[in-house]
DNA sequence: TTCCTTGCAAACGATTTGCATTGGA
DNA sequence: TCCAATGCAAATCGTTTGCAAGGAA
């Protein structure tokens, strides 16, 4: 996200939080701000570095749960099991991840709005075939990204 | 999958342990064949119940462990960030997953071939465009299932 | 004052591992 | 015989929570 965008967000999650009665802490802008500039979903783990220990764990944790309640940020597991967060699709936009298998780098990659909606359309006719109804998907590309290939 | 087919996964999987020089007890026996009855992938808790504690967790995990390295079965997280294991795609055959965001259920589904060529075109020239090989992907539906939302 | 937020330390739960025992080739 | 597989108990690690202190409204 650059910039622009990250300041805008910014806004929007002012907004949203006021709405919702919820402050909007030093910590807390501290995280969505970290996460406005990633390029992908991070770890606690991450967070607590990009951020200089400035919080703590516990509070980081307690941080990323009022966010995700909020619906500031979503929450999903790698393949090892731990938890990345990133800013949720109406602040970030629809996306997918690209996920190197050799280093475990997700990364984020927007896909043209047109193979969008075929995707959409796809998903929701598989979807009632089998008697759910589609509220959205979630598509993750595995591969080797250049810096894997090249070392 | 229907009996006839697990019985074949069932060979399948003898013969590539045999050529991996591991050894098919029973233990792994009974994983295979539970894995080869579920709908969807399994956590180790849920394998514990339907084995009816005859395998203790820890061993349950290390037979999970060799399985996985043999390349038997597939790993992935849930919702929760719970381990949920399913039988290989080369055994179970290429599929997407329905996840209930209710109950959190994650149930098998196919996907016509046809659309499957589309998608897999689609996801290696999205991961060129970004630098990556892709190798596979993975495309998870959100939704609500029947039962829920009769419920 | 009255909540909400914070930070530390302790608790938790899923998963892993050390070690002694068992069992198959 | 010998190495792999097992089961129990203890350890690990990401994550959560109890509780007392700090801050904003």
């Amino acid at each position: 996200m650059n910039p622009g965008q990250a300041e805008h967000a910014e806004h929007e999650v002012r907004t949203a939080l006021a709405q919702r009665r919820v402050r909007y802490t030093p910590a807390r802008r501290l995280v969505v701000e970290a996460l406005s500039r990633a390029a992908g979903p991070l770890a606690a783990g991450d967070l607590h570095e990009r951020l200089g220990g400035r919080v703590p764990l516990s509070s980081l944790y307690r941080t990323l749960a009022v966010l995700e309640e909020a619906q500031v940020l979503t929450r999903e597991h790698d393949a090892a099991g731990v938890a990345r967060y990133e800013l949720a699709e109406w602040l970030l936009g629809h996306h997918h991840h690209l996920v190197c298998s050799v280093c475990g780098e997700v990364r984020d990659v927007g896909v043209d709005p047109a193979v969008e909606t075929t995707i959409t359309r796809l998903v929701a006719r598989v979807a009632a075939d089998a008697g759910y109804r589609a509220a959205g998907h979630r598509l993750d590309i595995e591969g080797t990204c250049a810096a894997c290939r090249t070392a």
